[in-house]
DNA sequence: ATGAAAGCGCTAACAT
DNA sequence: ATGTTAGCGCTTTCAT
């Protein structure tokens, strides 16, 4: 591919004329930008951006890591992200955790080594990007939908907490007293925070500690086919689920249906977010929706003030943004069964 | 941060020496080695990337670029995809065209600019990467669930074709007459590779064309309301609807609920592809699935294939694979209504 | 086995 | 307004 050297000769120009005038920077005459502009065009020219980002050291990058592809959690975050970068210049490298630690800490390794400008990260524990800020205490990093314990890091997050307690109070006042949660990885933030909302809203009801079960493991829907069984077998009367993630609450509507059980006749059932597909379910759930467009969007805006700002004035402290969503009810929430579910449920 | 040279100066060695002895290359002391190992631990040293690809020309990333960042059509290759790079040492960097063909066109331009090793592209119209098949014949490309008119590229395609016919066929069995379909838009292949199977279905089994209406719209699911709403107006004896996108159905459930039209009583409906939501939905979704995983899978090994051949002795004929999907058959598909639809449903 | 030096393509500081 | 030059940090000959 031709380089700047190629259209310097082509035009008679010299390195640094050609450069300026391609990168429109002034003291160029108009000629000569036209004549440069014209040169380029016609030998295919493509300016290329590794040599600039090494010379300026600055790649216009920025990395994003996410535990996963196909959670909308994430990627309708990462989607934002990705647009409002985008106008600014900044392209994004994606990765995908997979949920695991130590692939998360590899990756955003490979990121430090590819000199991003910043990194957006969805931590899978407690040390989240704890190892690169080793190495590079100033890199730009913001965490999005989950914390971890770095105090040196902006963070986007929702009311994961207060949006549990509203699940919880909802159901409490549609009379339901034995209500069962489906909770995450303990690791996680947002397991955290919701299982305290949860638990909260519970003491505050007065619901009975020992009638609202509270199970976790991962946000699989595999688990919350699990967690389902185990409820039905061990708590029988529990008559509302809680699934805490969009993965679980699909895990738990397909064990409800092979069972026979019916939502929400023998069995209230809540999610939390809202893919779109929650308003077609069978049926349509009921959740607690958080504003992932809008939480994007900060985190790029945060992101790129740190990246752009001037390291001198700097805001050092970090900034923590926490937004707030909203209960929907839809139809998969109803008053509490008044008999026992049949004894039969359990053994098809 | 700290580079070669001054580990070079901490261990009193030549640049080259500590450059190989970090590269694991052979012609290097165990001692020496250890040595270079140790200083660069003690410094915190973080090669730079950025040099590396200037200098070998090559920057050991490749560019995905899909249209949508929220749809399982091609975020589920995307995750395969990266995962199968980054065994190889291989970053994505992943852009997203939102469906128009502009934009596209930009961000393929950008990940050029940036020298990535190779593309994987869903294209937004029959000129795909044209524009910078022109700059780079050799750039390996390959293109992943729609294709342009592009010649010079490797593809991975479903069998569109074949999926829209089986679940005519399916939906004619079932006693089925008059069948709507829902498609994209029109300048997409998949648009045209679904209705051509669609059209053929209906020939092959004698379904009268006027019987049989295809609406072209886009992807979204305010066309699946759209066109439900149409279909129920002006083709009033259609006993089912297939609608050729995931997202298209989630209009078409939405539409349907909201009118009370009752799935399959009333209209029976199918979807296209998978997505896990589809199990239950209210009713589960008859539809074709495709094997994803696998086509991301191929996806990326094609063009790992292509960047590292010894581009010598290449395979320079571009290979095009189509994989084979299969029709899942659910609730949402049954025998045809026996009376007209109630007459007030348009009119609430 | 190690060191010295050239150069990847670009920008920016300095001359003119 | 334009030309010249010195690197950015690395790999890779080519000497030693």
């Amino acid at each position: 591919m031709p380089n700047l050297k190629d259209i310097a000769k082509e035009t008679g120009l010299g390195l640094g004329t050609v450069s300026r005038a391609l990168s429109g920077a002034p003291r160029v005459s108009p000629a000569t930008r036209r004549k440069v502009m014209e040169a380029a065009q016609r030998l295919g020219y493509q300016s290329n951006g590794l040599a600039r980002a090494l010379r300026q050291s600055q790649s216009h990058s920025v990395g994003l890591v996410i535990p996963d592809l196909e959670n909308e959690f994430y990627t309708s975050g990462a989607a934002i992200l990705q647009d409002v970068l985008a106008t600014q210049g900044y392209r994004l490298l994606l990765c995908c955790s997979n949920g695991d630690p130590e692939t998360d800490a590899a990756l955003l390794m490979s990121l430090v080594e590819r000199r991003v400008d910043g990194i957006a990260h969805t931590p899978c524990g407690p040390d989240g990007a704890r190892s690169i800020r080793r190495l590079n205490p100033t890199l730009p990093i913001v965490e999005y939908a989950r914390r971890s314990e770095l105090d040196s890091v902006d963070s986007v997050t929702g009311d994961e907490r207060g949006g549990s307690a509203e699940i919880v109070e909802h159901l409490a006042r549609l009379g339901h007293r034995s209500i069962a949660m489906i909770a995450g990885p303990p690791a996680l933030s947002t397991t955290v925070a919701r299982t305290e909302g949860f638990e909260e809203a519970c003491r505050r009801l007065r619901l009975r500690k020992r009638d609202c079960p509270r199970l976790s493991g991962t946000y699989d829907a595999s688990w919350g086919e699990e967690a389902t069984l185990r409820i039905l077998r061990e708590h029988p009367d529990v008559t509302a689920i809680y699934a805490s993630s969009s993965r679980m609450a699909l895990g738990v509507l397909r064990t409800l249906h092979r069972l026979g059980v019916g939502v929400p006749g023998d069995m209230s059932v809540a999610g939390f977010l809202n893919p779109l597909w929650y308003e077609v379910a069978g049926p349509p759930l009921t959740t607690y929706e958080l504003p992932l467009k809008d939480m994007g969007d900060m985190a790029a805006r945060l992101l790129l003030q740190r990246i752009t700002e001037t390291t001198g004035d700097a805001l050092p402290e970090p900034r923590t943004v926490r937004f707030e969503g909203r209960l929907i009810t839809r139809e998969s929430t109803a008053r509490p069964r008044t008999a026992p579910l049949a004894s039969g449920v359990l053994t098809p």
